[in-house]
DNA sequence: ATATCTATCTCGCTA
DNA sequence: TAGCGAGGTAGATAT
């Protein structure tokens, strides 16, 4: 990784076209061929980047260029596509590098698949008597996060959100749309589960004939053994 | 902005858990408190990161933590959430600072409302004798991209999005349904416009009987003389 | 302030 | 490889 902090303009043909007009900003240039560049403020998004795989190209400035004052010019091209950013650099102000290897990468918990894998080993969490059929059910317009069997036989499906919107809901009646087509299955019911129910998710799903169910990660995760385990 | 090469772990205990295991990473430390932990390649997104506004306090490691080569241990803070990030470094292994001052910002041009101002002044793309009543036509739930007059006098809604969704096309359903019911439009067709649309957005949009169209960006700004003239 | 929608989204999984 | 869904989505814009 090369990390120079130079005066620069920046500008980046591609998808679209944008323009950064002269400042001074972080340059990082990673082992893979991309480009960051960032300000001292924002977020963790660049003001422009490059994405992976790219090659860096350090040509000399056109004569125009060189006299309105740049020093460098960097052209960073995309392997696969076309997209392209040029970034004329007009002075260096510190310039360090490092090999830093290949990163061991992060470990998560706590996101959807966690939630159904002890949603699915809790399945009583839905009701007294609930069965699990199975998890990611799949139909044609895409996986069931859950389907059960509740005490009277009845099919339930359940979709699964960190939080709960109103597309989840949309989304689970689809399927439930597509599920109750099938003579085997019908009728299915719906079950909106999430550890966040939202005010409108609610009232569209009582007005769909979904029950909402409000998920505790940490209550479901403490009765899981496996939970110990993840650091 | 500080730059910190460094051989260190990162906890992150906020929305979900996270860990990083000991590797040597780079740690961006910007004016506003945000913390970034980069790796050599991926993209643009960093391993973790804590988003401003957001406070770092560096403080000597506990017993344990000195005893297992910890020399530093840096606890990120956020100001508005209780989201936090512990790293633990190992060792220092480069360390610059640059005050960069305010960036002047990025121009853009190529997103949405640049396909829809091209699509207006365009309309025949949707087929022979079509004519323009108004782009961001009002109605209860929000605006419809486009609303046209086809060769018979018929109202046709457009929803228009970069890369066709299946919730582009519940969102030009929810419209059509709303455009029905006012006798002065109704009957309105749909056309759902994008610069891909996805297999399951074409299925849906063909059983809710609205057509689909494909648009070329590229060549729809070829036509367009404004193009010239942005930078 | 909140709600909604876009994104050069990125990332990971699966068919 | 392409498609599809999730994200600590983030960021912008209209309400």
């Amino acid at each position: 990784m090369r990390l120079v902090i130079a005066r620069c303009s920046v500008d980046y043909i591609g998808r679209l076209r944008a323009h950064l007009p002269l400042a001074t900003r972080l340059l990082m240039v990673k082992a893979d061929g991309s480009v960051l560049i960032h300000s001292d403020g924002g977020s963790y998004k660049p003001l422009n980047w490059m994405s992976p795989p790219a090659t860096l190209r350090i040509t000399e400035p056109g004569a125009d260029d060189a006299e309105a004052g740049v020093v460098e010019v960097w052209n960073v091209q995309s392997a696969k596509t076309d997209d392209k950013l040029v970034i004329s650099v007009y002075e260096h102000l510190s310039d360090v590098a490092h090999d830093l290897g290949t990163d061991p990468g992060l470990i998560k918990d706590g996101v959807e698949a966690d939630l159904q894998r002890l949603l699915a080993e809790q399945i009583t969490k839905l009701g007294e008597g609930y069965t699990l059929i199975r998890r990611e059910y799949m139909t044609a317009i895409g996986p069931v996060d859950i389907l059960a069997r509740d005490a009277a036989g009845a099919t339930v499906a359940v979709e699964l959100k960190r939080r709960g919107d109103i597309d989840g809901v949309e989304q689970l009646t689809r399927y439930l749309e597509l599920l109750n087509r099938d003579p085997l299955l019908a009728p299915v019911r719906g079950v909106f589960a999430a550890q966040q129910i939202k005010p409108q998710a609610k009232v569209l799903a009582a007005d769909r004939g979904i029950d909402c169910l409000t998920l505790d990660y940490d209550e479901m995760r403490g009765v899981d053994d496996s939970a110990s385990r993840l650091f």
